[in-house]
Parts: C-alpha cells; sequence; structure tokens
DNA sequence: TTAAAAAATGCAACCGATTGCAATATTTTT
DNA sequence: AAAAATATTGCAATCGGTTGCATTTTTTAA
C-alpha cells in the first residue's frame, strides 16, 4: 500500500471554502470561531483523516507541550513508581513526556540535559546521578527561564524547586530502631555521601548512635555503589569485623536482600545474629526471608507533585521560584528482619 | 534572570556576513561547503550558544528523527533490558526515543499508538498489552508507510517484523526438565492464552506432558493476570489440589517468587514436595529461597536487534518487509526450586 | 430604516531550517 | 591567457499552523 498523503489545514480549509485562519481556530476550539462551522470543520478533520502538526504548531508557538524527565535509573521500583506518577499528571494536563536516564553517570545526566534542551521541552523533572556535582548543567534551562523540578536526589544547597524526603529522619528512625532491639554495633551500608540522600541518611545513622551513646566506628560504614555486588562485598566485609556487628542499616533494598542472602550462607542468623534494616520497599523486600524491615515512600505522590507544580508553573498558575522546598513523608515499616524482641510485634 | 533570546542560522548568517543556507549546510557538515567557512560558522554557533531548533527541521525534512516505543509494562526487568538495548543502538544511529507504556491495558496501548502517531515518530517498537486483539490500532501506520516492529508479545498471524524467543520451546523445556525430576502432576501457572506468548508456553507444557505419557488436566492449569495477588492465590488453589501437584511451571518469576513464599509459609517444602520453574531470570530469581530455576532471555539483545531492523530499515540499508519473524536463542537455568534428584547438578 | 455594537471570518506575516537550482569564485587544463 | 571544470555560496520557495489586525457579516439598538 502506498502512503496516504498527509492532510493539512489547508485541504480542509479548501473542502469547506473556508480560510486555514478560521480552520486552525476551530480546531483549537476557539470561542470565536461559530458553533456550528467549527462542528464542521472539526468533522471534516476526522474525515479526511487530519492529524495535528506538532512541528509546525511548536514552531510558530514557541512551546512544545512536552517535558522531559531525567532519571538516575529505570531499573527501580521506586522510579518506575515516580514515572508513573508523572505520567499520570502529565496526561491529565495534555502534556508529553519524554524520559531519559543516566544509568548514574555524571556524564550522562548532562548528556540528556543538554539534548532535552535542544528538544526543547517545556519544563524538566531530575533526579541526580552518584557523581553528580553542581548543577551547572542545568544552568542553560535557567538562561532560558524553563523550569526544572528535582525530586529524590537534589543538590542542598541550590534553591531550585525539589521534592524530597526527610532522609535525615530515616536514616535516625531506621537506626533508632535497630539500638531500640538492643543492637549496639550497628553497619551502616550507603552510597557516596556526596549524593545529599546518602549523606542525610548517613547523619541520621551518626546522630542516633550519638543520642543513645554509641560511640561512632568508621570501620563500620561501608560506602560504594548499592550494586547487587557490592551487597556480597558488604557482607563478607561483616563476616571479617571483629566483633560481629548485631545490626545493619542497608540504604538499599536489593543490595540489602543480596548481603542478607550472603550472610545467610555463612551462617549467620537474621535477626538473632544480626538484624537489618533495608530502605525503599521494594517488592523484594516481602520476599525474602525473613522479611526486610524498610523505609517506605511515596514514589507515586513524589511524581505527581513534582509534576503538578512544575505544570502550575507553565500554565501561570502558581509560580515555582515561590516554591522551594517540598517534603514528602515516609515511614519506617517493621518486618522479621529486625525484630529481636520477638514479643514486640 | 531574564530569558535569553534565542540565536538562529540567521543571526549566525548575520554575523558572519553569510547566508543563511551555508550556515545550515555547514552546521549538518555538508562536504559543500569549504572547510574553513564550516569552520568558522560552527564556532560561531558555540560562541553565540546557537541551538538547533527541532521544529523548523521536522517541519521542513518530514522527519522527526525520534522513535516511538510502546511496552506493556515498565516495571519489569526484562523490559528495563529491552529499553536499554533499544536505546544503546537509537543512541549510536542519532535517532531520540519517546517510551510510552500501556500498563497492560489495550486502551492505553491504542492510546499510545495514535499519539505517537501524531508525535511523528519515525517508526515503532511495541510489545502487545494482556489483552490487546488485532492490531488495527498500527493499521494508522501502515497507511502512512511508518515500519514497526514488534518484540515479545506479538501478533502471530500478522506479518509485521518480530523479534521473539521460542516460547513454545521454552515451555516445553521447562516441563519437560520437571518430569524428568520425576514430577508426574504439574501445575502451569500464567496469563491469558489469547497472549501468544503464554499460548505457546501453554502448548509446550501440553505436548511435553503428552511425549512422556502424562494426561493433560484442565483442572492444574490456572490462568489469571501474573500479579502479586495472583501468585498468592495461585497457591492457595494448588493447596487445595487433590492429590498434591509435585511440580509447578509459572510463567513468571515474580509471581513464582510469591506462589513460592505462600506455600511455604503453609508447610510446603520446595523442591522436595513440589518443584517450580519461573520464567525471565528476574534478578528476584536469585534472591528467593530456594533459588528459582527460570528461563533466561535476553532482553537487551532483543531491544538491540528491534531497534537495528528498524533503523536500518529507516536509513535504507535494508528493508524490513523482507524481515518476518527474528526468533532469539533463550535458555533453562536449572536451580534449587526444581532439583529433586540431589544427585545431578 | 439606519447606525452602532457584536460576532464571525479572512489576510498575511510570522516561526527557523532545508534544498534544488542558479550564480559566482577558484582551479585546472590546454 | 582563455576555456573548461570544479568548488563555493546564495536565492527563494517550502514545510503547516498560529495570531494580530482588518474586514465582513449578523444582530441589536435607536
Amino acid at each position: 500500500m502506498k502512503p496516504k498523503k498527509e492532510v493539512t489545514i489547508y485541504d480542509i480549509a479548501q473542502k469547506l471554502d473556508l480560510s486555514s485562519a478560521t480552520v486552525s481556530r476551530a480546531l483549537q476550539d476557539n470561542p470565536a470561531i461559530n458553533k456550528n462551522t467549527r462542528k464542521k470543520i472539526q468533522d471534516a478533520a476526522k474525515e479526511l483523516g487530519y492529524r495535528h502538526n506538532t512541528f509546525a504548531s511548536s514552531l510558530r508557538k514557541q512551546k512544545t507541550n512536552t517535558i522531559g524527565v531525567i532519571v538516575h535509573e529505570l531499573k527501580s521500583s521506586f522510579i518506575t513508581a515516580v514515572l508513573a506518577g508523572i505520567e499520570k499528571v502529565a496526561t491529565e494536563s495534555g502534556y508529553d513526556l519524554i524520559i531519559a536516564h543516566s544509568s548514574e553517570s555524571f556524564e550522562k545526566e548532562a548528556a540528556n540535559a543538554l539534548n532535552l534542551f535542544h528538544k526543547r521541552v517545556d519544563g524538566l523533572i531530575a533526579s541526580l546521578a552518584f557523581d553528580t556535582k553542581g548543577l551547572d548543567h542545568y544552568k542553560i534551562y535557567e538562561e532560558r527561564g524553563i523550569p526544572v523540578v528535582f525530586f529524590d536526589r537534589v543538590e542542598e544547597k541550590s534553591d531550585s524547586t525539589k521534592v524530597i524526603i526527610d532522609n535525615y529522619k530515616c536514616g535516625y528512625q531506621a537506626t533508632n530502631h535497630l539500638i531500640e532491639q538492643g543492637c549496639k554495633r550497628i553497619v551502616l551500608v550507603t552510597a557516596s555521601l556526596k549524593r545529599n540522600v546518602y549523606a542525610q541518611r548517613h547523619k541520621g545513622y551518626t546522630d542516633a548512635l550519638f543520642d543513645h551513646g554509641i560511640p561512632y566506628e568508621k570501620d563500620r560504614v561501608l560506602i560504594k555503589d548499592l550494586s547487587e555486588q557490592f551487597g556480597r562485598e558488604a557482607a563478607l566485609q561483616i563476616l571479617k569485623m571483629k566483633p560481629l556487628p548485631d545490626g545493619a542499616f542497608i540504604t538499599n533494598d536489593f543490595t540489602a536482600a543480596v548481603c542478607m542472602q550472603t550472610l545467610k550462607e555463612h551462617g549467620i542468623s537474621i535477626p538473632d545474629d544480626i538484624a537489618i534494616v533495608g530502605f525503599n520497599n521494594d517488592p523484594i523486600s516481602k520476599i525474602i526471608e525473613p522479611q526486610l524491615s524498610t523505609i517506605d515512600y511515596p514514589g507515586i505522590d513524589m511524581g505527581e507533585i513534582a509534576a503538578r507544580n512544575l505544570i502550575n508553573h507553565l500554565k501561570g498558575v502558581s509560580n515555582i521560584k515561590h516554591t522551594n522546598t517540598i517534603v514528602v513523608s515516609s515511614e519506617l515499616i517493621i518486618r522479621k528482619s529486625s525484630m529481636k524482641k520477638k514479643g514486640l510485634s
């Protein structure tokens, strides 16, 4: 079958003996056009198989109706939840999405930022990579007045809009919970402290220790990348520690799961020998045995909030510059992996 | 800071006292333009902060350099692997991606197809939702001569290009393996047989049974949606079966994991009471205890192949219409969950 | 019936890059 | 040194929709 010819507003105009301007307005439901004419035009458009030409429109309007999203990773239930939230709000408001991911690489993130800039997104929602330092690669957006909203992984110093959870509180709660369970030698397994989320969780961890008069031992803090590999490595390192730790706060459920598995393989009993708390409330946390205590935080809500704020700004309903930081609530979910005191449930 | 004004090729032309045509060609590295001039123009572009206007370009060229991708779900390690493969090839070839997902809904899939069509993607890569029936919603693509490549979830009858695995063989292998382990009453837990992948796996299952003279029992086939919820339900149904099954082929690792967990909670020992084989080689399959036997198939490769074929067609290197079906290899990975005969490893 | 107000439609100039063809400049050949 | 060939550059139309302003049509008021 040979390709059909594209139908333009001029074709519609010609067929109905009207001007292209009238057709254009009718298709946008402009009330200046007579109701009947409008209907006639819309019907004709459907009949002829007209499709709106986004480029011509974007070119003229200098708007794309598209929001760019940069995430640090796709393989994460948290991120997919955020994306679902963003998509929901964006779709409702008639915005399209272009999703890019940096695979935790600063370079890729910068390249994505530039690419989406060239694609002329109307706004951007982003979560930073592990090693992203500074926000210079988003400066072009600021210069052109394109709004950017960050979520989860953010640069705390900056005054751009951010949607986050209270990572300090989470870190404190998790550690505190382990202490309440009787743990005295608590390991922290986490990623680069240069990234706000890990730095905050670390601070919560140290403060909780301090408040209970437990000394902070530098050797009990393991820092790397939260990969599967690292989960195994962390377990092996824990096994080598003397005396053996009796608790671990691992800031990622998947890593925690692999770590637990390795510990179990070496005869460690969880939670009796070592109590464990993860982070994210990933589905895996309910599959692993014993089920993993973890921090739950609402990805969907964060996505919705980020998108809603951005879109309201774009529509002129509110100004994003007046909103600096939005903190979404999170909570500690206690499961078997950290329950040393059997009486409590 | 007030927004900068956009720089166009006219600005560059004016500054260098050249025509916009020359500038346009220089920026495309057209060899017709003198090397020095080209350099001068490219430098000036950088200096002025010029950014290519995709819309003007797409409008004129009638190409978008964008590939649309429709997947049935984002929360799947298989899908994210495919996306990674597609992205790799697309990026290498200078194509952009727009990713849409249908959440297993036919309506959403159709809406996405239409939306990407309006966005005028140059080509499409798609995987069908559970209940998608027919390919009418892709007809618009065919009419306009826009190439479409399907992967994994496809419509077998159609003669469009497809990248798949041999689901029949996988189903046969998995079932055969369970039989070899001594299983006689094997349950199949799967999704709607209307979808090719599940129909084929089912056929492999029945044929394997038949080849070993094991009667096919309709009641041993549980069909639903492969959700977490269904994993639990399936386990409860299995527990009610008399006599108790001694093997289960569950066509999704996550569902299998939840099912295993529930079975274990009810005192069933795996693999001794019931041997289990999953599907996908999801990371969870190595976390669950006992580790889950499963079918591994290369998402990345499938993504790369699909993208490569599509792009070659777009570039005129090859014609997609000459390629009907590409079958990618897959294999059974045997782990503890199905090893009844301890001697074998 | 005519003037004034309101509603509906049209004119034409954008938006910015691309490209076939013509024109000019530079090299090479004889 | 002139003619021929080749290399560079420019002209101007085009892609399709949008929108300020002008014009025409219809309705309402006087």
